[in-house]
DNA sequence: TGCTGTGAAACAGTTCACAGCG
DNA sequence: CGCTGTGAACTGTTTCACAGCA
């Protein structure tokens, strides 16, 4: 995941729910994909399989929109497809500044998906003066100084930031001073930014530490099964990972603490 | 978020929900900045501010592991990472392998967090026989060919795929076939895997998405309140975001949804 | 008839507020 | 007294199941 805003409370604009927000992206993904096919009209099942969700999901999803379907036919592919970029408000045109370019920054920079969908990178900026100049993605990196002139210049509203960790504050308060009101933060730190301004986090490490999490229960429960017989705490295959002691913790509460293992 | 796992439905071997999950990863980040500090304690209060969450949800996360703070206190930093690491597992080694070489694979085997936190870059593969032997992070790409051997030589479990999107789903039934159960993908497109298999998604055009939406909902409050008393449809300070042709109803076109990262 | 649109039920996650322990 | 741990209330999300329209 990689998910996280600064919100304010209770701004129910239209009242889409967050969550419904959160996959129109992948529903537009699918009916593009329709679209260039030229499929002229899906059914809510075969869309919600070609974008992973349930159908009952999506169709409420898609009533929060309007009604949009046929019923006893689906939905008008072309139609949706617009329906949803206006939602999402990829009917305009959003420039945006990408901030550090590192292998990430110049990843992003290079990234189809950017300008395929009403976001136009308007500029890449590094604080390295080595980089100044330098054609990543064909534009040059302007150098940290200018970001305010950028920002001004070409009505950015939303920034991404690439940078390492120990800039990424600094650079949220110089964007958002320039007139920044949307992040998108790769740098892994909690920025803290006024209200009003919306930051989302991709955090790479975060996503790999909730899959160990996934992975380690795999591996006890493959274990417990194994171990169904021997009841002595073996250190077990891959990696050994600790089976027998947390399991009892289940429902905290009554009993006094007892924790498993005391640390070194 | 840029988040979503493919979820075998009835593993609920133990209680610790999901959101909690996700989150203990960002605990363990502002403990750990506080270790080095070495700070003894700290109490929700303070460790949910630099966590970015509030205090009662910090609780409530951590009564899911077990009692390991002190009333009238606060948590004992080294007992808490210790306790939050092994939870998430990360007290093992978990060797990666990360699929697709280009901007974003690169970006992602020079990225410190993998190495510092129980991930060990196995090896880099990529399609492309001309990476074949490159050095990378300082490790020569691997070809495609190696998959498989690679994951069973080194009991891989963990697999990033970064590929193009073309590419990513036979990616993910190779790495499946050889002994992977946790993908993370940033290819734009839906793995479709057996169950028991986990992936997380990180789609970098979602997050943008997601912050259009929430921009052009600012967007219109600004204007509707400015319309309240004057009607003066100038270019607004902050983001004046253009609208451009807004006419472009049916857009698309050879716009190619899956626009890909990198290499071949 | 087939599929959408949607109330209502079930579930998950968050916040409140306070009892109780160190 | 201060701060944790947690029931209980609440808010948000998903799923169910079916009425109703093309």
């Amino acid at each position: 995941m990689a998910t996280g805003r600064t919100h304010r409370p209770a701004t129910r604009s239209r009242g889409i729910p967050e969550a419904t927000v959160a996959r129109l992206p992948l529903y537009l993904r699918a009916l593009t994909a329709l679209s260039e096919r030229s499929v002229p009209t899906v059914s809510s099942e075969e869309l919600a399989a070609a974008a992973g969700v349930n159908s009952a999901k999506l169709r409420k999803d898609f009533s929060y929109l309007g009604s949009y379907g046929t019923r006893g036919v689906g939905y008008d592919v072309e139609y949706l497809v617009y329906q949803i970029s206006r939602e999402l408000g990829l009917t305009q045109d959003w420039p945006v500044v990408i901030v550090g370019i590192g292998n990430l920054g110049a990843a992003l920079a290079n990234y189809g998906g950017f300008a395929s969908r009403g976001f136009r990178v308007a500029a890449l900026i590094d604080a390295d003066p080595a980089m100044a100049g330098k054609p990543v993605a064909g534009m040059p990196v302007q150098h940290a100084d200018q970001l305010e002139k950028i920002i001004e210049d070409n009505g950015v509203s939303i920034g991404v930031i690439a940078t390492p960790a120990g800039a990424a504050q600094q650079v949220s308060e110089r964007l958002i001073a320039a007139g920044v009101t949307s992040i998108l933060n790769f740098a892994p730190t909690v920025l803290s930014v006024p209200d009003g301004v919306d930051v989302r986090k991709v955090d790479l490490s975060i996503e790999l530490q909730i899959l160990a999490f996934h992975e380690q229960r795999k591996a006890g429960e493959e274990a417990a099964a194994e171990a169904a017989s021997s009841p002595s705490p073996t250190a077990s295959g891959v990696g050994g990972a600790p089976v027998g002691g947390a399991e009892d913790a289940g429902r905290k509460g009554p009993d006094g603490d007892v924790p498993a293992v005391m640390p070194a």
